[in-house]
Formats: C-alpha cells, sequence, structure tokens
DNA sequence: GTACTTTTACTCGGATACCGTCTGTCCGAGTAATTATGG
DNA sequence: CCATAATTACTCGGACAGACGGTATCCGAGTAAAAGTAC
C-alpha cells in the first residue's frame, strides 16, 4: 500500500507551471526535463491532469501546458485524485456475508465505516493544502533558489 | 493504492478467534474454510499474526491459534501493522532537492509533512476500534448468527 | 502395563509461479505554427 | 506579395514490454499427540 510516485511528481510539475507568466505555456518535455523523470511517462501524467481540469493543454508547435486554475483552487488532494483514481483505498469483499450467511439486505462489512472515516479524515488533510501554500511556503524556505528555478521557467516557456 | 485484501481476512480470523473458550485452539485450516479463502496463503497470514503478537501457534497434533491478547487489546490498525508492515503510505522521493539544488542539510520534500500528518490521523482512527467493539457491533446486529457461528468454532475446537 | 517406535496432524519457513498494476517505451494520428514553393 | 503546400514541433491516445508486489501453491522440516509394538 504505497502512494504512486506520480503524485509527487505532478505536485511538483504543476508548481513549475505555476511559475508562468499569463498566458505563457512549457511544454512537457521542458517539464520533465526539469523534473528528471522519463519523458514518456510523465506525458501520461499530465494528460491525466489535463482530464482532471487541474491543467490546460495547447497542441501544435508552440504547444504545451499551463495551470487551468488559480494555484490556491488545486489542492494536493486533486492532484492525488486525478493521477490514483477515486477508488477508496479499502474495497470489502463480503467475506463476513459468508460467513453468517447474511442475506442481500443485510449485507454489510463491519470494517467499511471504520475504513471510509479513517480514509475521509486522511482525504481533510490532503484538501488543506493547495498549490498556492505550497508554493508560498518553498519561496520563503528556499527565495533565491525558486528564483532561479523561476528563471529558468522563462527560458524555456513559448508565447 | 489499495490495501491488501489480508487485513480484511486477518481481522475477521481473529473475530472468530475471539469465539474460543479459554485454552482452546483452532487449526489454521479450519479458519480460512470458514472465511472462504486459499489455506496455504491464509496460513502466511497466521504466521505474519504470530509474529506480530497478535496471536499464539502451537504445533503438532491437536495444533492450532488462539489469541495472545486480550480483544480489548488488539486494535484494528494492530491487524493491519501486522500485515502490511510499518513503512508509510508515501515516500518522497527527492524530486525538489534535484530541482532546487539543495545541499544535503537542506534536502526537503514540501509533501513530506503534509502526507505524514494524514496518515497519521487516518492511523487515529484505525486505533479507535479493537477486536472487541467489532465484536460487539456483530453480536449486537446479528445476534443469532453470530451464535451460529460460535457453535461452529465449539465443534472445529481442540483441546 | 510400561517403554519404545511409528504414525499422524498440525505449524514453520523457504522456493517458486501467477497475475495484476505501476512504470516506461514506442508509434501513428491530430494540430497548428512556421517555412518553403509557385505564380 | 500572396496563396498554397510542405515541414516542424508539439499533444493525444492506444499498444505493448518490463518490473514489482500481492496472491497463491508446493514442499521439506520440525513438533507433539496419538497409536502401535515389544517385552
Amino acid at each position: 500500500m504505497q502512494m504512486k510516485t506520480g503524485v509527487e511528481q505532478s505536485v511538483y510539475a504543476i508548481l513549475i507551471l505555476n511559475m508562468l507568466p499569463n498566458r505563457a505555456i512549457l511544454p512537457g518535455e521542458a517539464i520533465s526535463q526539469q523534473l528528471g523523470t522519463s519523458p514518456t511517462y510523465f506525458q501520461k501524467l499530465l494528460r491525466k491532469l489535463v482530464s482532471a481540469d487541474l491543467i490546460t493543454s495547447v497542441t501544435g508547435v508552440k504547444g504545451g501546458f499551463k495551470l487551468k486554475r488559480k494555484p490556491e483552487e488545486i489542492r494536493v488532494y486533486d492532484v492525488y485524485l486525478a493521477i490514483e483514481g477515486q477508488q477508496s483505498l479499502y474495497s470489502p469483499s463480503g467475506i463476513l456475508d459468508d460467513m453468517l450467511d447474511l442475506e442481500k439486505e443485510d449485507e454489510c462489512c463491519l470494517l467499511t465505516d471504520l475504513m471510509d472515516e479513517a480514509e475521509s479524515t486522511w482525504k481533510t488533510v490532503l484538501e488543506r493544502e493547495t498549490i498556492k501554500s505550497l508554493y508560498e511556503e518553498s519561496t520563503n524556505r528556499f527565495p533565491e533558489k525558486m528564483e532561479g528555478l523561476k528563471e529558468w521557467v522563462r527560458e524555456r516557456m513559448v508565447l
């Protein structure tokens, strides 16, 4: 039970896209280069983020990606959902129903309520943090390093 | 990112072992039969529960398993730990360190704090519920069915 | 009837195979800006 | 100089290969109760 590595990559990718000036765009390969991940696989992650309406894509020459929402409206949980999907961490298998020989309408899983609640509190924490808050935190901790990254973005962006 | 099915099986297995009278023992195969799972794989789960000090085993003829602790001292989280292991759900990959070109002592992951906190609250919920509380809940909801199961256990137990 | 041996029914733990999912690669198609070409 | 065609640099989405972990099976070894055997 481990979170996919794609979630972390996606968060940082969005953090980079957040450095773009208005209407500017960054090609996917530039981002994957900065992240140091495999370009082809990273493209698949980007498409998931597009499907989830977190970023927009522009096709053709001078194409690329940019944020679709304001950074304060992109929660870490949104990124998680986009990459991992919305299925819950626990899926009951109905063992208890067989053991107790329960009818259809009585079907139950003692653990479901508990697990759902646990996952819900977990989710709540991930909903608190947004790209904006992450961005501010990192610029506070590493102002000059982040400025350098921003500079890099400006060199690679188009439009 | 899905919880292993073994966690649910283990919880129900312990729930069954909780029906044993004092000093009685139940062979692993009887349990797996009741759960309707593959006997060989289920044995591996049982051994994990033994290693985690949740249950004790008796070898030889008339051998089997029984609870090692009182049901109120076995939390769902203990079972989870025994099966899934104690590794955290999120493991940072250090991408940000490379991006910002951080030194060793500055190494950081913006997401670690958040993820750790999320997992912590999740854990807390799983620590609340114990085998005892699950057992009481199920006997309240299905008193006669649970009594039937208890009867089955008495037929299969040894010693 | 007692001491000893054999059988039996379990757990223990390793080796191994299967299978689904995550990771990663490749390719053809679509798209739009840029460049080349022809009049 | 303008219209059109070809090239280029991207995204899109599917097909597919490899790695890894969870699931599942098998087997030999250890253990202790029970059953069998010898005297």
